[in-house]
DNA sequence: AATTTTAATATGTATGCACATAATAAGATG
DNA sequence: CATCTTATTATGTGCATACATATTAAAATT
């Protein structure tokens, strides 16, 4: 008897709720039940079990057993590259080039101390692909003050030397400054896609940017 | 002696991915020691790793070894949810208003036969939060055509009652077709947030939305 | 009837062991 | 020296077992 992978056996119970064997709102046979069905020992069904609840399909609670959710909310796992390799894979040639780089208090809802703040253009191809808008605090990554921002974007730089506990991401649209129209070279009033992303460590502000795409820009992601 | 859970293995590993104890691009000890180090089996270490490295802090290869990943790939879990629920968990009543239904031919880049396609528009405390635009396969869901989709809107019928195996979603911005602007009640040429989802069935195309947002909307995901 | 206590149950997970598998390094062969 | 074969190694995973823990249901108490 060949042995069964918690690959396959997840594969199985999915296919019982894709062909809706099992409908939303049921309840699943206990773990040794299943595992006896499946042939398999309880350890192997519940790691099968416990991936697709991650992914949303089932809800499981102790005691009370292992359910088809009734309104999966569907999680899409979105990967949040740096803009550099993202340009590379896409087989285009990258540069950056650092607008500004100063020191200054940033709005209130950022952080109630000067911080380094930093504008810089990312291109693809020589065109201008994102604008990147970015406020730093200084005083907990102090060596970023002698890091040469000129040649490593600051993006980078942080990803290898700042530690980070705890961040957000945000997606939305805007319609484009017009100072930021004219560096991205577009229209006035033209859409633009906006990546924010706020970090900390230990609850102490890291960093907050806003890297600002043109309105050809996607994030995608398989479910 | 207390007994270690994973998570908590998973935390000491993660302190000293944060303090940066291990740098990017070490190799870390093997599971063996490691698991010798902690004071626990090398099956609940494996778990605490192999969390690790699908959260993309870590690079596993067997043989090789376990690796600081250099360049993490932050990957961000974005919920994808209803509507409704999305307008109620904000607090606000909902309602919803079926403009459109007929069947047509969608754009070959949707699919090559005729489709139902629908068009609807979702409020929040009775402002017009977001127009969706659908394209459905009938042929796999034919039951659709008997649903009333002033009740329920397509986008909770096909959680309930279609299958499917794979999707894809996007977010992008844009402006507002003048048409658009006008149901959402916006300028002309105002951003807009756009989310797309595409659904299918075995390779069979099921579903293909966009759900338009003023660009007051946001999507948001801890890291 | 309402509340508290206790028991039962399904999932959660730690452990030791065995073997599978991928990737690499070492050795054999031409 | 290049190439193919074989051994080695670190992770991947299955299994049996034991116990932990959350939650519900039943029983006991007020």
């Amino acid at each position: 008897m060949t042995r069964q992978s918690w690959h396959k056996i997840k594969d199985q119970v999915m296919e019982k709720l894709n062909s809706r064997y099992w409908l939303p709102g049921d309840k699943l046979p206990n773990e040794e039940i299943m595992a006896r069905d499946f042939g398999v020992a309880r350890t192997t069904l519940n790691r099968a079990l416990r991936d697709i609840a991650k992914e949303g399909f089932l809800i499981r609670r102790r005691k009370a057993g292992t359910f088809v959710a009734t309104h999966p909310v569907r999680r899409a796992i979105v990967n949040i590259p740096i803009i550099r390799h993202e340009v590379e894979t896409a087989g285009k040639s990258y540069a950056y080039k650092l607008l500004e780089q100063s020191i200054k208090t940033p709005p209130e809802t950022i952080y109630n101390q000067p911080c380094l703040y930093i504008r810089a253009l990312h291109y693809a191809d020589h065109i201008p692909h994102a604008l990147e808008e970015r406020w730093i605090n200084h005083h907990i990554v102090p060596e970023i003050l002698d890091a040469d921002l000129h040649t490593i974007s600051a993006n980078e730089w942080l990803v290898l030397n700042a530690p980070f506990s705890s961040g957000l991401v945000g997606f939305s649209a805007a319609n484009a400054h017009p100072e930021q129209a004219k560096i991205l070279g577009l229209q006035d009033k033209d859409a633009v896609f906006v990546v924010n992303r706020d970090t900390w460590q230990d609850g102490v502000f890291v960093t907050s940017a806003n890297i600002i795409y043109t309105s050809a820009y996607r994030v995608e992601s398989y479910l």
